[in-house]
DNA sequence: TTCTAATGATGTTTTTATAAGACAAAAGGC
DNA sequence: GCCTTTTGTCTTATAAAAACATCATTAGAA
């Protein structure tokens, strides 16, 4: 009977996952997809596709992208080639940042 | 010996992951903050931060939300504020959709 | 160059997600 | 109102994620 101990989401990650969710369920409503259908179409049970629409913070993050991409939702504002654009500019610029970090300073006191 | 069956994603979900694993280790890169800080901060152990830099599909899509959220990184170039309200009007537009999609229609040829 | 700590990688164990099936409830079309 | 089918929920079994410990490598500071 011990209670189960749950990770813990900060209010941002829970509104966050809320809106993806959300955006998810009513874009399938919109198009008049089934969530048999949505689910077969991705691979997964339907009872996962429930999970997602809830906004289960435990689901796969790549089965959620892929549910949002499948309803042609935009992820980070940008279609197909603007993520490649973007992400050859973050390498880029991982490039020119240190491999690791030394835990040299004191942490901080800021967001951080 | 069997090959084990992998799930399968669509260029989009894998570069959108790409992306988002990008921004989470330049971030943390940049703040100078090590995996092992931010694992202990997150909760989570080293390990699966690693895979979270790593882009792995598999990750719990909470945990991944939660890292960047707590390295500040906007998810839906939202913060928290903005996240409220986008909630509360997708939830009003939710409220005007039908609640259950019928499988009358042949589907659609298009995107979908 | 030296030394320490950060990161990478691997194997094992535990925990948990996911699939699959079945049942109940009820929304929406007719 | 009736009827079909979508959706919600629960259970069990399996596959997989995550934790944990350990060892190896090496980047970066002095």
């Amino acid at each position: 009977m011990t209670k189960k101990e749950k990770r813990a989401y900060s209010r941002y990650t829970v509104e966050a996952l809320q809106l993806l969710s959300s955006l998810i369920k009513t874009t399938r409503v919109e198009k008049k997809i089934t969530m048999q259908d949505l689910c077969e179409r991705a691979g997964i049970s339907r009872d996962l596709l429930s999970r997602i629409e809830k906004a289960d913070p435990a689901c796969s993050i790549g089965v959620v992208f892929e549910v949002a991409a499948l309803l042609g939702i935009d992820l980070f504002q940008s279609d197909y080639s603007d993520l490649l654009i973007k992400n050859k500019l973050i390498k880029e610029k991982l490039t020119l940042l240190p491999q690791r970090v030394k835990n040299t300073v004191i942490e901080v006191g800021d967001n951080f």
